[in-house]
DNA sequence: GTCGGAAAGA
DNA sequence: TCTTTCCGAC
């Protein structure tokens, strides 16, 4: 195939993350955009990694990613328990999922990301598409689960 | 560790 | 609206 593992290193990390927000609805950094600044800096592969399938990331130490994200929203008291729990509300938003049975492993949902963020960009320009390419290509290979709740929330906004 | 309700904060 | 904080339940 055209990759080879040096790139594989830093692909799945698509432009349209840098832009600082879109949609009117953003104000300040959102969690989810800072995990995803953080994966996309080799410095911090000890602390948090893409990992496994697609969109899944490990965070290898909890305590040093809270600690990271206290520090960009000037919380001191940040910890893991509550940076996590910000990363539930994700679950019905469908921006993130669970992998279950992997500790500290969450997966993106880069379709809904995408198509929420960012829905006039250009895919033919981001390494997602060629990803999922890679992987069999797939229509949505990583949509979670629509269940009720999922609906509520959508029909929501 | 993970989940999700409840309430308060920015 | 998106967390932050707290917490009981599993």
């Amino acid at each position: 195939m055209i990759l080879n593992t040096s790139s594989l290193n830093c692909i799945a990390f698509p432009d349209w993350a840098y832009k600082p927000e879109s949609s009117p609805g953003s104000r300040q950094i959102q969690l989810w955009h800072f995990i995803l600044e953080l994966l996309q800096k080799e410095e911090y592969q000890s602390v948090i990694s893409w990992q496994g399938e697609y969109g899944e990331f490990v965070i290898k130490d909890p305590d040093e990613v809270a600690k990271l994200w206290g520090l960009r929203k000037c919380k001191p008291h940040m910890n893991y328990d509550k940076l996590s729990r910000a990363l539930r509300y994700y679950y019905n938003k469908r921006i993130l999922h669970k992998t279950k049975g992997k500790r500290f492993t969450y997966k993106f949902n880069f379709s809904k990301v995408v198509l929420v963020n960012y829905p006039l960009l250009d895919m033919a320009s981001s390494p997602f598409l060629l990803q999922n390419h890679f992987n069999g290509g797939s229509a949505a290979p990583d949509c979670s689960p629509v269940t009720p709740e999922v609906r509520k929330e959508e029909r929501r906004k």
